[in-house]
DNA sequence: TGGTTTATCCAAAACGTTTTGGAGATTATA
DNA sequence: TATAATCTCCAAAACGTTTTGGATAAACCA
């Protein structure tokens, strides 16, 4: 019932093909009709059919998004912003977001290969990559183009978006120190995470430059929940002596670590230090507001998306990698006032 | 280069009709013919293509969730968790899950006719009603069939879940009376939004049957975020004499209320009591953890898939209409311990 | 004038499925 | 044995676009 390419045709007495290629903007059809074509379409209120189109153009107009299964839930603040990022930067350039989070490993597999195999998206968002990913391994092999946060190791090349956080812990940490806190722990997550081994490796290379000794002690993995910040943290602050200062691979994890020192009944900013990583909108409003260390992730999300759409559109010379450094926001979690 | 239907009837000397027919099933193919197509196709990696399937089959097999303008940033927890429920039901059941966010009501309007005219989706969810709401209208002359959360005025039927907190505000206030709060506030929404009636409604309903003076300057918008949160209740902490209870549309306002009374030096629990509404995973994570009407988001979310999917299979007597009853959590942050 | 460009347009062939309407065997029925 | 019913299979026609490879007529050039 909905009007087809061909209505429009016959109401003006055209061709489909001019219809067509007016509407697209073809420069063999006069301008004259082109104007009439684009006027009375619209009237009509036509809108191309995507699957026709997507079928004969061989390309989708739509990018994937899988949310990994590592992840326990899509309701991460981490995530929430990071896909506003892309949804909002897609629809806007009138790409179409498919979305899906899988549940299981296979179940992973299973939809990476349902969207790659059925041509349903022209390229996929990766993210929270691990040292050695079957994801890109995957992608690549299949020839399907794709633009990630961070990178895992290897040689091939690909867009993606890395965070340089040398700097920023060395300030954090020499912050840390000015206030007082030595006894630095670090709550991760699984260690095949890259995160995880960037942060951990920022973490000791500014320890070693400002003559910190770690307690390999007080280095543990949680899973990136606040739930498994909660646990972890309540583990640490039971050795004697415990730390004095929490870092966090994430906001969500510090959540449950403030969360654990509040029923502890430490005094957060003074008796205990916390700090989470990523800067989400919450760590402003938590009891005291979480020192972090702020990347735009919203934005990181628009750069990963027009990377990626250049690389479709084949504008690609070498592999586009933008460089993220993460801004300090110091906050009453670490700050003795 | 991805290998068609084609390659599979080929390679066993069949017309692609009987591949087809064997891999939907039909009985009009030899089992042992099926067994073998299934066989082989797997074995060749053969994806159906999905623009050619719903080209053909006029049916999308996506179902599309916009979000609305009106809401400010996708990342709040609620539509986390929401999502997370739509995503997972619908790829569980073997759909796809298209998500945009609008950003202008123009864009909004855009992007539903641009779904719903191109037959990218065969059904549409839809959330944050307003009193008066032209989408369900919008939908409904389309003949598009679609789920709501919460149910607009007019007579129209359509598959929606809904919520009944009138027993469950009665409980909420009779436990605020009974530990000592007497005077309410409220910080809602815009006033055109279902949610915002209905819940203000059973307060003033359960008010009534408590003999609670409900003073109207007490009674104040917000816009859904914790920043507006944070904004409103410091209007309302300052207006002497002040209210001792705060209660929120919803727990992202809440967040910003609790920064609010910590910033005032008010103790929350004792000398100010806030409550929010949805039982968002982080309310536990506040400090006090945060009182809360608790609803099953990402059930409700899986619920509506459901019903929506149902709709769409035709299965449909009436509409169907899900009643939700919230639970009323009490923590830290109503309680004078 | 005759030939070559140039400016417009179009018929028909894709794209990869599903569905329609049989056809040809084989089995059951009269 | 002839006819009807049942099993299997298939050729061809959709679905609504875009793209290919011209066709026609007007304008230009020598």
């Amino acid at each position: 019932m909905p009007v087809t390419i061909r209505d429009v045709a016959k109401r003006l007495h055209l061709s489909i093909t001019t219809v067509s290629r007016a509407l697209d903007g073809y420069d063999d059809v006069a301008s004259e009709t082109q104007k009439e074509v684009i006027r009375t379409a619209h009237e009509m209120g036509y809108i191309p059919n995507r699957a026709a189109r997507q079928l004969r153009r061989r390309k989708a107009e739509t990018i994937g998004f899988i949310m990994p299964a590592s992840a326990k839930r899509i309701a991460e603040p981490f995530f929430m912003e990071f896909i506003a990022g892309l949804g909002d930067e897609l629809t806007m350039r009138g790409y179409d977001f498919l979305v899906a989070n899988a549940t299981t490993h296979v179940d992973e597999r299973e939809l990476y290969q349902r969207w790659v195999g059925g041509n349903k998206v022209d390229g996929l968002i990766v993210t929270r990559l691990n040292v050695q990913d079957w994801r890109v391994q995957y992608l690549i092999e299949q020839n399907v183009p794709f633009a990630t946060l961070e990178r895992s190791n290897g040689r091939a090349i690909y867009p993606c978006v890395q965070v340089d956080g040398e700097h920023a812990y060395f300030e954090l940490l020499r912050h840390l120190v000015d206030n007082g806190y030595h006894h630095i722990a670090f709550i991760g997550g699984p260690v095949e995470l890259v995160n995880h081994q960037n942060r951990l490796g920022w973490i000791r290379k500014a320890a070693g430059e400002l003559d910190l000794l770690i307690d390999p002690a007080f280095i543990i993995s949680a899973d990136l929940t606040s739930m498994g910040g909660y646990q972890a943290a309540k583990e640490l602050l039971d050795i004697t002596p415990r730390p004095d200062a929490i870092l966090c691979i994430d906001d969500e994890t510090a959540f449950g670590a403030l969360h654990a020192a509040h029923e502890k009944g430490l005094s957060i900013g003074s008796e205990i230090g916390i700090v989470g990583f990523d800067g989400t909108l919450e760590s402003q409003h938590t009891e005291p507001p979480l020192t972090t260390l702020d990347i735009p992730l919203y934005n990181m999300a628009c750069r990963l998306v027009r990377m990626l759409l250049k690389t479709l559109a084949g504008h690609t010379q070498e592999a586009d990698v933008d460089k993220i450094i993460p801004e300090l926001h110091i906050r009453g979690s670490t700050h003795r006032s």
